[in-house]
DNA sequence: CCAGTATATCGCCATATAGCAATATAATAA
DNA sequence: TTATTATATTGCTATATGGCGATATACTGG
């Protein structure tokens, strides 16, 4: 058994020692990897976890932050929660959200910073 | 003017004080971090980023370690080159694609382990 | 119990996209 | 020129998904 996710999966970039061998990851840990990117695709979703980020928030709160609909924020939510990203509690009426794990704020941080890299050495600055 | 992306976008984890207030992004950038994203949400795109963490590849190379077809690894090739993870350079009929920005590799091998971290702490191993 | 608030879910529609076959384009060789 | 190989593009179909309105569910208070 290949053992395809010894923790450095694509590369070991975690290691003291640097860049351990690429390693060839599974068809099926590549569809999950792949799934918990999709859930981090979307504008609306990130605006969650950009509000999310200022700490627990009920659903209403971020009803209002979101700029869209109830039913869709809902739906956003459970995409989230399925990936893993967010995490809720139930406090009498409200559903309190908030953001699972840090490491989803350094993804989306680490894209925002290439995001502004790439546009800087291309023209002119993001907006 | 907001200036709404300068640098530490969703919290500034780059930083030597660590975890500056979270900024509000906005519609905007966040469409352009969604689509960064959105390139990185299909398995079919990780295989072929996971073959070019060995090197520069040609298109048939990639052909034959994606297992689908042609046209569409030629289409994800754009996907991912629109979205900058790739660069491509024609060596006479060949065009060889190599990875852009190594950045995209700690992205990846952050989600891996978080895939990981989750899998272990809920059941048993990943695969 | 009923009423009200908060959240989740459902049904529908429109759009986006992955896969595939066929074709078009590009570069090399004869 | 024609032939061949490598890659890109087009047209099509099927599926997935976001947005919206309506409804269902969950909790609290009277």
């Amino acid at each position: 058994m290949p053992s395809s996710l010894t923790c450095a999966c694509f590369v070991n970039l975690m290691a003291t020692k640097k860049s351990t061998k690429p390693k060839a990851l599974s068809d099926s840990a590549l569809t999950m990897i792949a799934a918990r990117f999709r859930a981090l695709s979307e504008p609306v979703r990130l605006r969650l976890l950009n509000t999310l980020m200022q700490g627990e928030h009920s659903v209403t709160q971020l009803v209002e932050a979101s700029g869209t609909g109830q039913a869709n924020v809902s739906k956003h939510l459970s995409v989230l929660r399925e990936a893993g990203m967010v995490t809720m509690r139930r406090e009498g009426l409200l559903t309190m959200y908030s953001i699972a794990d840090p490491i989803i704020i350094q993804l989306c941080d680490i894209m925002c910073a290439k995001l502004k890299a790439d546009h800087a050495e291309h023209g002119r600055a993001l907006m």
